[in-house]
RNA sequence: CGGGCGGUAGCUUAGCUCGGCAAAGCGCCUGGUUUGGGACCAGGAGACCGCGAGUUCGAAUCUCGCCCGCCCGACCA
């Protein structure tokens, strides 16, 4: 059998632009011939196909498993916020204003409304104003609340899964009696997120403050995790926020506390959406298309068939039949391809799925009691027995998954740098992305600066793990952080 | 939201200047031969030519308005 190079496999790949011509271009095909999203006639607004929402049931499984572990509750709010709701807390309805859509009319004759509703952009306006009922003591708190839900916020330009007029995501909410009991679960919450884009995603991520430019309407401090995707561009894969008592004051939300003293609670909010589908297509995929982390593969091993008749089809089923139940007792996500199609097809196919593991089986597999495994990254064909099948199935998947977030950080590591001066930034990101690493004064106006001149980079986290050093890049005074650069989406 | 480009079958496009029977490849359906890396033969279905007005004997083609998409900016999870 002659060997292929994955040179010529890749020449197999028809209909997906490859990344190194047009990245962006790369991702619209790879989405849509993965059937994962569509547009869908109204701007801005998509549909999610089941293979692309099934990541999403995957990753809302996992994330819903932690926080109700740690005693968080889910609820249901209202889509639409009256008017004067919104506006009560300044900062944030600055923040969210230019991009709220407004409900003004409603029956068949169109009939103005007394007063405009606003379809939620998030909601710590509306739960604020809700959630005060359900408070009265320090005995109530905390109140730790969840909703599962969409939201939509009328942005300008739409990509798929990462910037869409509306999205889905989970919005946490809690509210605590004190600041520092608030600020931990701001804390805790991005933990949980740090585990669901590496453990699961395998995306490795920088986390930290965000700058005061960069902090959500509202809030004291944003926590971020910043992933890094293959064309050099950061993506925000999650944020927590620490409120403080902004929210409460703006709605009156208050306890008695132990000494009978009336006070404002303190609160936050987080947020993971489906854009984190869009980061494992950008941070994982090739020219053939997705690389799915087993985690939250819908399909995590396909098992190919391989017949000229119908004997040798019936040959191959009995011998799938026989060791297939151990798969499923495993747990181990798997399809038989019974489709009418040739298995050069299958395989093109699942491969622009993404699909971690294939299994190719045939007459001659059967007579040897064994299978053909290829993994979705090397290609390799190797013979495996069926005796133990299903273990050694966990097992390559566990490996793939590490193999997935190994191969993520180094392409990280040989992408981020460390430099002192705004000239080295700026002629850096005329050259390439990823992430730098300067020392900063933590004035706005070096950040502003930062951005104009180096292409609209900015500041994507605050390091506090390290004591920074030396002298801002912008204007030499002495750094108070250590902050990562880069282009984002 | 500003500037540029585009929208013809499920997909990719030709036709548009110069108005005159709506085409091709892929995909889809049927039958047959095939099947260990994207097969082949034969037949077939499939198009309000983005939507609406206008010009004209006649519009995919010309004009205007709107909708949707792509690229570049400003804004953003």
């Amino acid at each position: 059998m002659k060997e292929t190079t994955i040179e010529e496999q890749q020449d197999f790949v028809k209909d997906i632009t490859k990344m190194s011509d047009d990245f962006d271009r790369w991702y619209t095909d790879v989405v849509r011939k993965a059937e994962m999203a569509d547009w869908s006639g109204v701007r801005g607004m998509m549909v999610v196909r089941p293979y692309g929402w099934a990541m999403w049931e995957n990753i809302t499984r996992a994330f819903d498993d932690m926080i109700k572990e740690s005693g968080h509750e889910n609820w249901a709010f209202p889509l639409l916020i009256p008017q004067e709701l919104l506006v009560k807390e300044a900062a944030h309805i600055e923040g969210f204003g230019p991009e709220v859509a407004w409900v003004t009319k409603a029956g068949a004759a169109m009939e103005e409304l007394e007063e405009p509703l606003a379809v939620r952009p998030t909601s710590e306006t509306i739960i604020g104003h809700l959630i005060r009922r359900y408070i009265q003591s320090h005995r109530d708190l905390p109140k730790l609340t969840n909703q599962w839900n969409s939201v939509v916020r009328w942005e300008m330009r739409s990509r798929l899964f990462l910037r869409s007029r509306e999205f889905w995501w989970q919005e946490g909410h809690t509210f605590h009696a004190s600041a520092q009991e608030a600020i931990d679960e701001a804390e805790l919450i991005l933990g949980y997120y740090r585990s669901i884009a590496e453990d699961w995603l395998a995306v490795p991520v920088f986390s930290g403050k965000k700058s005061r430019a960069e902090t959500f309407p509202g809030a004291e401090h944003t926590l971020t995790l910043e992933g890094l995707m293959r064309d050099g561009m950061a993506l925000q894969m999650g944020t927590s926020h620490y409120f403080g008592q902004n929210f409460a004051r703006a709605y009156d939300i208050s306890f008695s506390n132990k000494d009978n003293e009336k006070e404002l609670c303190y609160s936050t909010s987080w947020g993971i959406s489906t854009r984190l589908v869009g980061a494992l297509v950008m941070a994982h995929g090739d020219d053939s298309g997705l690389v799915v982390p087993p985690r939250v593969a819908p399909i995590q091993v396909v098992i190919v068939p391989i017949y000229r008749d119908a004997d040798g089809r019936a040959k191959v089923e009995a011998f799938i039949g026989g060791w297939t139940p151990e798969l499923k007792a495993a747990g181990i996500r798997h399809r038989v391809d019974w489709r009418d199609e040739r298995p050069g097809d299958k395989y093109a196919h699942w491969e622009l799925k993404g699909v971690p593991l294939r299994l190719n089986v045939g007459a001659r597999d059967a007579d040897a009691a064994q299978v053909e495994m290829v993994d979705r990254l090397s290609r390799q064909r190797v013979s495996v027995p069926v005796s133990g099948i299903a273990q050694r199935l966990r097992d390559e998947l566990d490996a793939f998954q590490k193999k997935l977030f190994d191969r993520a950080h180094e392409f990280r590591k040989e992408n981020t740098y460390e430099l002192s001066t705004l000239d080295e930034v700026v002629a850096h990101f005329k050259e390439r992305g990823g992430f730098v690493w300067v020392p900063w004064s933590g004035d706005a106006e070096c950040e502003e600066r930062a951005k104009a001149e180096a292409g609209g980079v900015t500041i994507r986290t605050l390091d506090d793990e390290e004591k920074p050093s030396g002298e801002c890049f912008v204007c030499g005074k002495p750094a108070k952080h250590r902050v990562s650069l880069a282009k984002a989406y």
